[in-house]
DNA sequence: CCGCTGCATGTATGG
DNA sequence: CATACATGCAGCGGT
């Protein structure tokens, strides 16, 4: 499926501009919103190209106006600088027009460029720097920032001055990669005639979509070796693959040095350390080039830190050239002892084999012991793949396992292959370690940091630092792991122990408590069938889904209202931010009460309830109680509520996951399964609460029980029943839909007046259990007898809660035009702002304004009813001691696990 | 019967 | 749609 188009079958809409406009909120969840159908991608929220949080805003390099990367929907948006950064199409489409407008005029644009920053450093380009400040926060501790005040200095005013230019400019995604990026540049403008540089540089930044092609034209290949006149901070000297030619491997190649630009604020902050420092930033370095015209895609980038290329190195004359890793699959981690390597990577840096037995291929570990594989490859299809035979004992002396990333690197002068490794679960000095480890490594901390998209053409950062390093040798890396995994980030080649010990509960408290940590989700990775935990891969799923929860209304951003297909958005041009995440409880008095954790001692407090929490937040904060608006103030909850508390929540987060699986399990059925799944799962199936969570493989955005177009369609080559079939399955299938479709409607129309009413609860504090577009809802319940009352009601009211959802008008992301069925009665003119007034009401008040106090036994029901058995009964029997049942709200969550039995539906 | 080998096939992804 | 690649699996040989 077209990545850029409208996932709307009935849309159309392809990749545009347009497309993508801004930010939608409707029914409490952000989303981007297609302007012309109005479906609403929850999933954009993590931004793809960016993998930020930060939503994929980022400015064009070179004229400022701001992008949305466009996640799913248009990449085309923008394109992705060479140099790092973006560019926007008018200034791609303007580039292209004149492409070589700068190697004309020298002193053209590039130059006054350069001079006007340098002459008005608070420009306006420096104000937009600001935009990312919360970023260059981050850099701030960064050390790779230090080297390049001092690598300037020597510099003439030209290099600095470009320098200056290229730092202004918002370049996140070489936000990682500063120490090796900016001495990069650094070599390589020094190397270069000035006049030329300019030019050439200048040109690197313009529109270079394919940096393999565009950059024999550029010229960029030149020398990188240091500098006369230039003493290197580093000990060693740059490599010139321009003169090597001694090894086989090396044939063809060349060093293709990018240029990426440093961010901004590079030059600004902790400039005043040492240069000398060596880069640990892991950065994407797009290898050097090796015979093959493929390009490497940038999944294969190798990411070695110059920390790690100098460990290897050691001390000896040797200059280590890394040239692609690959993360291990399940079968090249397996028994079987095949390493398939990626075709053009075989091609370019491997030996050319014309047999299919190949040749026997010696490759050094980065222990120094040396290993002999069979390089070879099999005919596939009209193509080869090439595979490395015998690498069991390599692997398991490493003890990679999938998810595994191995490294391949060349020894030059020598042209010895070198074979290193990372660990996928080692990123733990961003605590990061469960979610990289069940991204398949792919997505860890330190992407976020170096803003490198594997698989995704982000230039970025490549140091083009290929240090010979000087002195000892023996390239041994054993020692390295406690070199590594230091402050910033980096990841250890060497540490094979994994982060089991985190408990779960630990995971769920860190979740809980720093929800503005660094989370990622399951994009890009190439492998999906690598081993990967179930559990953890479902936590992973929520991941987008907690995301969500923490979401805020950009502050001070007016919405605009728009209205697609009788439906109301609030349109944000501003993407939304993220909140603190909270525990929600409820009291058998009916009281609310909310419950966040201090950001600073930990301690929990509890808030009214319909306070919005910035994602930090203190003791200090809490303006809301005197007593414990400090530190020093002790804790409100015993650990035992506090346990119960969190312990509920944990439960919930299970059954989340186990709710939110089993469609996954479901969607491999057919198109009519899926007319099937829609019929049985009735109203929730159109709950917007479950759309971002349980999707299908056919169309990931698609929820299970999507009756679109494509939904239904059979999975291909295996059609079970056609849309016309009229066999005794299909036609119970239909006629449950038929029959569920009527109940909804009658009801629907039974409680019209009560559903208006409820809308404008949507966003009081009460109904946030259901909408729960903030927090985890627990509420408490001191009465355990409740529970026969509420089993009697739970299933009346929980239908009416979803009928009210129904009639809030929620987000089909699959709204046929003409079909009547879930169409809301009429768009509801609830403004974010508005919600907030109200939710500043207190509850009480609020519902007896509305006359809909009768409401709050209801939703307490409705809202303790649906735990499950096994979860129930040891929470009870816990909680009971405590005097405090705590159940896990989870109405919107739910999705089709706790409807009534499917009998209740089927008219047989 | 088991494990290895080579190929075929399904799936993900990029153009 | 073409391609890359992860993995399944048939066939074969060794035990």
């Amino acid at each position: 499926m077209d990545p850029s188009a409208c996932m709307n079958a009935y849309c159309g809409t392809s990749s545009s501009i347009e497309w993508y406009k801004g930010w939608a909120l409707r029914s409490g969840r952000f989303a981007n919103l297609c302007h012309k159908c109005g479906s609403a991608y929850e999933q954009s929220l993590f931004c793809d190209v960016f993998h930020s949080k930060e939503s994929g805003w980022r400015e064009c390099t070179l004229c400022g106006k701001r992008l949305h990367c466009g996640c799913i929907a248009s990449r085309s948006l923008l394109d992705f600088l060479d140099s790092g950064g973006v560019k926007c199409k008018n200034c791609a489409k303007n580039l292209e027009a004149h492409p070589i407008a700068s190697d004309e005029k020298p002193d053209g644009p590039a130059t006054s460029k350069i001079s006007e920053l340098k002459s008005t450093p608070s420009d306006n380009q420096l104000e937009r720097n600001n935009v990312d400040k919360a970023k260059l926060m981050q850099l701030e501790n960064n050390k790779e920032c230090n080297g390049l005040r001092n690598l300037l200095q020597p510099q003439n005013n030209e290099t600095v001055g470009l320098l200056q230019k290229m730092k202004q400019d918002d370049v996140p995604a070489s936000v990682g990669g500063i120490g090796g990026t900016s001495l990069s540049i650094f070599n390589q403008i020094s190397n270069v005639p000035s006049e030329g540089s300019k030019a050439e540089l200048y040109k690197a930044n313009l529109g270079i979509n394919d940096i393999y092609e565009s950059l024999p034209h550029t010229n960029l290949s030149m020398s990188l070796g240091a500098p006369s006149g230039y003493a290197s901070p580093f000990p060693g000297v740059i490599v010139d693959e321009h003169t090597r030619t001694s090894s086989l491997f090396l044939q063809g190649a060349r060093s293709r040095h990018l240029l990426p630009k440093p961010p901004k604020l590079a030059l600004a902050t902790g400039l005043e350390e040492n240069a000398t420092m060596t880069s640990q930033a892991r950065v994407a370095r797009p290898p050097a080039e090796g015979r093959g015209r493929n390009q490497l895609l940038p999944r294969y980038w190798p990411r070695i830190t110059d920390q790690e290329l100098q460990q290897i190195s050691g001390d000896s004359n040797s200059t280590i050239v890394p040239l692609f890793e690959k993360m291990l699959s399940a079968s090249d981690a397996g028994r079987i002892g095949r390493l398939v390597l990626p075709k053009a990577c075989a091609e370019a840096y491997f030996p050319p084999i014309s047999q299919p037995e190949g040749l026997p291929l010696r490759i050094q570990d980065v222990k120094g012991k040396e290993w002999v594989f069979q390089f070879r490859f099999w005919p596939n299809n009209n193509s080869r793949m090439y595979v490395l035979e015998g690498v069991t004992p390599c692997i398991q002396s490493m003890q990679l396992q999938a998810g595994d990333t191995v490294t391949f690197s060349r020894m030059d002068p020598e042209g010895k292959l070198i074979m290193g490794f990372r660990k996928a679960s080692n990123s733990n000095a961003m605590q990061d370690t469960h979610v990289s480890a069940i991204h398949n490594g792919a997505h860890s901390s330190e992407t976020f940091f170096s803003g490198v998209i594997e698989n995704l053409p982000v230039i970025s950062g490549y140091s083009g630092l290929l240090q010979s390093l000087k002195g000892g040798m023996d390239p041994h890396l054993s020692a390295l792991s406690k070199h590594l995994s230091t402050a910033s980030g980096d990841l250890s080649w060497h540490k094979s122990e994994k982060h089991e010990g985190r408990t779960r509960e630990g995971l769920l408290l860190q979740s809980l408590v720093v929800p503005e940590r660094k989370r990622t989700r399951n994009i890009g990775s190439k492998s999906k069938r690598l081993l990967i935990d179930s559990q953890d891969a479902l936590e992973l799923k929520l991941t987008w889904e907690e995301a969500q929860d923490l979401l805020r209304p950009p502050p001070a951003a007016k919405p605009s209202t728009v209205m697609i297909e009788d439906l109301e958005f609030e349109e944000y041009e501003e993407p939304p931010v993220f909140g603190k995440r909270s525990i929600f409880i409820v009291r058998s008095t009916g009281e609310q009460e909310q419950w966040a954790q201090c950001d600073s001692c930990s301690k929990w407090r509890r808030l009214p309830v319909d306070i919005l929490l910035p994602s930090k937040w203190m003791c200090t904060d809490n303006v809301w109680d005197q007593n414990r608006c400090s530190c020093s103030a002790p804790d409100e909850l015993t650990p035992r509520e506090l346990e119960s508390f969190l312990r509920l929540s944990k439960e919930f987060k299970k059954r989340r996951m186990v709710t939110n699986h089993r469609p996954i399990q479901e969607h491999e059925s057919s198109g009519l399964d899926a007319l099937a799944n829609a019929a049985i799962l009735g109203d929730s199936v159109t709950d917007p609460g479950t759309a971002s969570v349980a999707t299908t493989t056919k169309h990931p955005r698609h929820r299970p029980g999507c009756s679109c177009i494509v939904c239904i369609q059979p999975p291909s080559g295996k059609g079970k029943h056609k849309p016309s079939c009229t066999c005794n399955v299909c036609m119970t299938v239909k006629r449950r839909f038929k029959t569920l479709m009527i109940n909804k409607k009658k009801r629907q129309s039974e409680r019209e007046a009560e559903i208006a009413c409820r809308n404008q609860l949507t966003w009081g504090p009460r109904d946030e259990a259901e909408v729960d577009s903030t927090s985890r809802h627990v509420s408490s319940h001191l009465d355990p007898s409740d529970n026969e009352t509420r089993s009697a009601n739970e299933s009346e009211s929980k239908s009416q809660i979803k009928l009210a959802e129904t009639g809030k008008g929620k987000l089909d992301l699959n709204c046929h035009p003409g079909r009547e069925v879930d169409l809301p009665a009429g768009p509801n003119q609830l403004s974010m702002m508005s919600l907030l007034q109200v939710a500043n009401l207190p509850l009480e008040s609020y519902l007896k304004k509305t006359g809909l106090t009768s409401l709050i036994s209801e939703q307490q029901t409705s809202s303790a009813s649906p735990v499950q058995p096994q979860a129930t009964e040891e929470n009870e029997e816990q909680l009971n001691e405590d005097q405090c049942v705590v159940s896990v709200v989870q109405e919107r969550e739910s999705g089709g696990e706790e409807r009534p039995d499917q009998s209740q539906d089927d008219p047989q």
